[in-house]
DNA sequence: GGAGCGAATTGACCATCGTCAATTCACCTC
DNA sequence: GAGGTGAATTGACGATGGTCAATTCGCTCC
């Protein structure tokens, strides 16, 4: 049960809800289960019996998942105000694709998949802005594929910095543990670690802990091996 | 135009239109371009203005993109049947973020996508459908974005062929070039040659052309390198 | 059947990246 | 400030896979 009104506010911004009528985001909110996680703590497993799709509130989320010989890969970070694992209430897959745990004490809400998927029914307009958002998570894995392709390590790391950097004022901050970037982009902690210390060194980017700048971005754009 | 009632029958068989009124339809294929192409005649280019989308009757098509080094990667191979480039009727993306080809001698419908669109905003029930069928392929990437992580080149190909038998029958049959599979898995045709005929020393597959036969189903499962 | 062409294969070589191990660094607790 | 813990870095080494080149294979068109 949802009821404080600054986060049901919060709820109200993102577009899953924000087109929805007043009674029925009540009835969502009414089916809708708060919980407090630390950090480090799980929300759901890979392989999970998928009934609840979430909303997080404040903290940090990550989603990842566990590939054959049990390394870890990640998937995705997920921030206040987005929802996650929304995707499979139209799939009628029947479990999590992908596990999630909290990278920061976080505050989320849980919400009941059918009984969403139910509303969406009466509410139809609504479907074709998912739509659109779908379609554009489609793209990003394309162009995260594309990334992966790439042959060789040094190139996923420009490409992964052109694309991380905030409107391109050439400053990319990273909000996790470097390894996880390195799993994300498909590397070891090392190469990650070597690839950077070669581009300082080469006076493309500066790096102060988690803090990058692009100091000479078209240096980095002809950047090849 | 499309008026020859076996074509609309294929449309018809698509979840795209199966669930159309009768007239919503009919004004759909009013408004549809039939092209007849031979093989290797390209249908769009990455980055073209999109403004429509492709219902493929006969032959085959496929999906690819040019990496900045100008290397070609397969995405996908469309067979008889299929719609594609769909995906950005909804997110207004006003380009197409693949090139398509016609690997045999094909025939397609161009289908006007903001057309489409407003008829789907008269229909919106169909709009779950269409959720549905693009969770699944989002989570068909998550999959491919693993074989792609996975560590070594044994490892994507094993995978590949796992995923490609139909079945369980233990035969995939290669519907393109091997060239092609190879850019699909992010390697080069040299080493899938390679690797392939490893597989074969060891007894797990036979490989007739474009015939494979997975022979030791359980052995390649734990082959590892 | 023979010529021609692109795909596929095979071999040799080498750059890249992963692995293992040791060390340093940053941060947290006491 | 001291100690502890996990992240990050650095070095050394070796396996993997890419590149280049030569050869073979399979199909199409004469």
């Amino acid at each position: 049960m949802l009821t404080e009104t600054s986060l049901v506010a919060d709820l109200r911004r993102h577009h899953l809800f924000s087109r929805l009528p007043e009674a029925a985001l009540q009835e969502v909110c009414a089916s809708a289960n708060l919980k407090r996680v630390p950090a480090g703590a799980s929300l759901f497993h890979q392989g999970d019996k998928a009934e609840r799709f979430y909303f997080l509130f404040s903290g940090q989320v990550k989603l990842h998942r566990v590939v054959c010989d049990g390394q870890e890969k990640l998937v995705e970070v997920i921030r206040a105000g987005e929802s996650f694992a929304e995707a499979l209430l139209f799939t009628g897959a029947p479990s999590y694709p992908v596990s999630a745990t909290a990278l920061k004490a976080s505050l989320v809400a849980s919400l009941h998949g059918p009984h969403y998927r139910r509303m969406l029914e009466q509410h139809p307009s609504i479907c074709l802005d998912i739509l659109g958002t779908l379609s554009i998570r489609l793209h990003q894995r394309l162009n995260e594929i594309d990334t992966l392709t790439l042959a060789n390590a040094s190139h996923r790391v420009v490409r992964f910095l052109y694309q991380s950097q905030e409107d391109d004022s050439g400053v990319v901050t990273l909000d996790v543990p470097k390894r996880l970037i390195a799993s994300k982009l498909g590397i070891q902690p090392e190469t990650f670690s070597r690839i950077l210390h070669r581009l300082i060194e080469s006076g493309m980017i500066s790096v102060q802990r988690r803090r990058i700048e692009i100091l000479d971005s078209q240096g980095l754009a002809a950047y090849q091996d």
